[in-house]
Order: C-alpha cells, then sequence, then structure tokens
DNA sequence: GCGACAG
DNA sequence: ATCTTGTCGC
C-alpha cells in the first residue's frame, strides 16, 4: 500500500503530481490561468517533466491524431481525437468536441486555448492509442513546452508534435528526397527536426511531446505519411474537426 | 528598442 | 485559425 511517506515513484503527494494535476485542472475546465505571466509560469514548472525515451514502433498499432478548427462565423471551435490502425492508417475511431475558446491566441500559449477541447474530444475514445500524434509543437517551444507536451503530462502517454510552419529556431533546408532531415536549433540546443516527408515538398518540423524521442518520433512521422506531406492522423483530425464544425 | 511569433 | 481563383505539375 503507498502512504505519503513511502518513498519510491510517484505518489499523490509527490510535486510532480501535483503539477500534473494542476495541468489537467487547467486543461480540463477548473478554468485558465488568469494571465499571461501565470500561464508562462506553469509551463516552466512542467516543462522538466517532460520525458524523452525511445519508443518500439514494431510495438505501435494505434495512432492517435488531435487536431482543432475554427468556426468562421462565431466563437466555437471543435476538436477531433481519431484513432488509425498499423499499417495502412485506417480510422478506426473518431470524437469530437465543441466548444469555445477560454483563453486568447498568444503564440506559446497556443495549449490554453486548445488542449481543453482536445482533452474533451480524447475522454470520448474508447480505444487506447499506443501514441499521439498533435498538430503543433512539443519542446521546439520558447520553454520548450508547447501543446505537444501538455497533451503529453495530461495523458501520461507518448505524444509528439507536427508543425506545418516554423515556430522558433534555425534548421537548414533539409536534402531534397523524403525522409531527408536537419536538426531544428534553438538557443544552441537541438528542440526538434526539420522533415521532408515528400520529395521536393516544403518540410514539416517534428517535436517531443512525451515519452518519445527524436529518433522515433521522426521515423514514426516518416510511416504515417506515405503519400501526403502531413501524416495521416493529422489529416484526419483535421478533416473531423471541419466536418463535426460544418455539422451545425 | 524592434521584429517575429505554432493554430 | 479563417477570408479566397485559377493554375501549374505529377
Amino acid at each position: 500500500m503507498r502512504t505519503p511517506d513511502s518513498g519510491g515513484s510517484a505518489g499523490v503527494g509527490d510535486p510532480a503530481d501535483r503539477l500534473a494535476r494542476d495541468l489537467a485542472d487547467v486543461a480540463l475546465g477548473s478554468g485558465p490561468p488568469a494571465t499571461v505571466e501565470d500561464a508562462q509560469a506553469l509551463q516552466e514548472r512542467l516543462a522538466p517533466l517532460v520525458r524523452q525515451e525511445p519508443l518500439d514502433l514494431a510495438g505501435v498499432s494505434l495512432v492517435a491524431g488531435l487536431d482543432v478548427a475554427y468556426s468562421p462565423g462565431d466563437d466555437r471551435l471543435a476538436a477531433a481525437a481519431v484513432v488509425l490502425a498499423a499499417p495502412d492508417w485506417t480510422v478506426v475511431e473518431t470524437a469530437t468536441a465543441v466548444s469555445r475558446p477560454r483563453f486568447p491566441y498568444v503564440p506559446g500559449l497556443f495549449a490554453f486555448r486548445e488542449a481543453p477541447a482536445l482533452l474533451e474530444a480524447v475522454a470520448g475514445l474508447r480505444a487506447v492509442p499506443d501514441v499521439w500524434v498533435c498538430d503543433g509543437f512539443g519542446l521546439a517551444h520558447p520553454r520548450r513546452f508547447g501543446l505537444a507536451c501538455h497533451i503529453g503530462l495530461a495523458l501520461d502517454r507518448p505524444v509528439l508534435g507536427v508543425g506545418k510552419t516554423p515556430f522558433i529556431g534555425r534548421a537548414e533546408p533539409p536534402a531534397a528526397p523524403r525522409g531527408s532531415w536537419s536538426d531544428l536549433e534553438d538557443g544552441g540546443e537541438v528542440v526538434g527536426r526539420c522533415l521532408r516527408t515528400r520529395d521536393g515538398v516544403k518540410p514539416v518540423y517534428v517535436s517531443v511531446g512525451h515519452r518519445v524521442d527524436l529518433d522515433s518520433a521522426t521515423e514514426l512521422v516518416l510511416r504515417l505519411a506515405p503519400r501526403y506531406r502531413l501524416p495521416e492522423p493529422v489529416r484526419e483530425a483535421d478533416r473531423h474537426c471541419r466536418a463535426r464544425l460544418a455539422a451545425v
């Protein structure tokens, strides 16, 4: 039985566990931070909890994709969580949630806008994916704690981020062939990878969210994008959240 | 100080 | 994110 002084791995009284609960509270609606400063401080406290570790790709049979779409007319937004099965990435389950943004769009604080709705959609899923793919960044973030990290810690599952346009850092253009990549560097450290998923087509940016490493993330994204620039989970999630919004 | 800035 | 036509290329 676990007691407060039993020591060892994370218990409910642990600092790490407290932070994880703070994050879940924020993400699930006990209210966003009151100020930009509070939000940034929360990210700084949580960033050290991100873990990078190899992911056994041979054991990956279910992959989830997450994305959000905004309504042109009103202030609604729709989040989608989709699950695809290996090896051909057929969609096997989808869940969506419609809500309103509770935090303004501030570069770097993106997650406080989208994570609540995304986690609401995730809660409607029955499957247990082996790894999750977010539309956005993870460690490639000013405080090394982007959306993919928020989701990763909230779920305590392997998560990686795929961005379409550069946010922070610098990367040399990868060679033209699909599979070529270059380091995305910021402040003297490698925070992600600039990866070419199609011959001669604009690259994507891959970064670690939680419980994966860059090599695993890169290889997985490549496998998830056999035909289009963006990985299938992200494309499907994008398709579903838009459809949900259109479906009044 | 100024510009840049995921979705 | 969203507002937006046609067009070049595989």
